[in-house]
DNA sequence: AATGAATGAGTATTCATTCAT
DNA sequence: CATGAATGAATACTCATTCAT
């Protein structure tokens, strides 16, 4: 008996679709990947697909956005939902959940970032009010509490959250484009972190 | 019969028509540049543009080898001519040079690769050996030089040039993003720069 | 439960679909005019509308034929039943009915029928047998009627029905593509009768 | 030695293309034609067609314009150039040049016009600034000159330049759906213009 | 009978590349 | 050398039709 032609699974069709079209994108870009080969990945006809997304552009806005937004929404429950000291906080769960993202599939999203999102504005304004401002802002939440704690100095570096961030772009982009020669990303975040830490407490190293 | 006010000379050409497909590709992304555009930029036919490039990835690749190789040829040979001191090398000239990567035509370069470059072994490679691993080992010089002077402690951050490099990465990409909402990336890089000097120097901040 | 207020009975469906393809058809002609957008029309959805219309071709036909041929009943009933002299006739009965059509629905099947009809034969020479030649016939025999009473001369105008019709076909059109300076199409229709009757009676106008 | 692939004719291209496609349009309509049917008629490639013309939108719009304006520029040509009176113009001229519209290769854009018309809003604005309104202008030039020369009375007929029109709309119409059953539409043609006539002139017919 | 999710052939349009001039 | 007219393969998107439910 052969496999049905049609099977009806509504509910998780989007769900699918984004699924495959994050692999094909990953694989090619954006550009380069080809709708028929999204549906085909999907185990779907291209038909369907447009009945989800009206364009191709729409099935990658609907990408960034689905996998993005979770992925830093677990970040920030994590800050609300923990009683450590600011340093702790940074060397313990903010540390192992930076390093998880090079070599995750968020990854990918961050090159596509890259490559399309100078053609669609209204995507990095999304991106950035979800993403990256929220992600600074709990930075700041910790740092801030550092200092208010007397467990840090006030500095050019409790001033820029974006030193803590730099290490996670900098590996995938290492990663992604010098897999071979790519230091141990793991190591590099640590690092950055150590050093930064050192420099807010004073201390000697 | 007056004669034309430039004289445009061939062996100009290539270097022309490379110019304009930098701007071409920095406007709109490597697959979204039409070689008509290109030619229109370089005030040139289309035809003229294929008889110095056999495909539009060769131009592509052209782009990149000779925009960012002569920029790298700089570094290592200010290095090379330079007398100073490890530190006052990584103040003085070293933090000159990369504050002027974000904005610059360059900074459009590393854009194009993270686009483009999986697509391109070849480039990656080239990207690799002609200016990555030779920025990285200028660098290692420069940080063993401050080992054996006993200007430094050996620690991860002499081990990971990388780390010196990651503020460039970030603010090209930051300011490509977000412009709007782009710190000032000065600052970022010398803060970086600063940090990574007290550390190796062991000193109290 | 409450009984719903309207009940669908099976039989009117067919009708009920036709309706909103006829205007569908209307708005946007027959190419332009998706199955879809028909179902939705009609309070159908799309599988039922193909339970009873084979295909979107099959649709059309049953929406020309189920429009086109009641009206010319109408016309023929009202020949038969009346006891009018052939003038009388024309200027009463028939100028009241052809002065309805531009405006009306049918109109909408004239634009039909000139669009789409070259592609289907067959429902043209169905238009031709049970419409178009109906029509003229029933023109004839009030003509003839006219000539043996001795109401009128024997001419080309009563040899040509065809003359009454035209300013009903040029109303249509007009009325269809210039609604902004199209004249008014009741005098237009009258004048031509007018002019016609004229002819035939040999009078001084 | 084969054919050369390219042949070099730009100059005329565009007429080349649009007489491809207004045999095109008149076999199948606007809708059913493909782009592809009218670039293989015209022995050009696709691509060259939309060099020369950016939609099949473009394409139609400018098959309506190019052969229709200078039909009607024939017509008033001949208005201005005559010395005749008017019913000597009309039963002359104005005869000869209606009988031969229909059944010439502009009764196909009259059927375009009907069929997309109402689509194209410029298009029917195009239309009607000039074909039909200079046609119906030249026309009323001619009744009101007959009128002054006191060859005519004035009535509704001199008042409405449309029942010349008529025939000729009808007849193209009648020839296009009903080839067959149409009547010989020189007579309708001739048979309309002489009831005119005679009414003007108020002739005992 | 009734639904609407699913299909896929069909089409307009683009653009890198070629080649007659 | 230089041009830009000409090509045609490639691709996003549509919509009549089918069929599992």
């Amino acid at each position: 008996m052969p496999e049905p032609r049609f099977r009806r699974r509504k509910e998780d069709r989007p769900q699918e679709i984004t699924e495959a079209a994050l692999a094909a994108f990953a694989d090619k870009g954006y550009a380069a990947t080809k709708v028929d080969e999204v549906a085909k990945r999907a185990g779907v006809s291209k038909g369907l697909l447009y009945l989800y997304f009206k364009t191709k552009e729409d099935l990658f806005k609907a990408v960034i956005r689905s996998f993005v937004v979770p992925k830093i929404d677990e970040l920030t429950a994590i800050i609300d939902s923990s009683e450590l000291s600011s340093e702790e906080f940074l060397r313990g769960p903010f540390l192992a959940f930076v390093k998880t993202v090079p070599g995750s599939p968020i990854s990918v999203l961050v090159r596509l970032m890259i490559s399309e999102g100078p053609k669609y504005p209204d995507l990095l304004q999304f991106y950035w009010e979800n993403v990256v401002s929220r992600g600074l802002a709990a930075l700041t939440v910790i740092l801030e509490r550092g200092v208010k704690n007397g467990e840090f100095r006030r500095s050019v570096v409790t001033d820029l959250p974006h030193l803590f961030v730099m290490p996670v772009l900098f590996s995938v982009i290492f990663k992604l484009l010098f897999e071979k020669q790519c230091p141990d990303t793991d190591r590099l975040i640590e690092a950055q972190i150590d050093v930064l830490i050192a420099h807010m407490k004073g201390e000697i190293q």
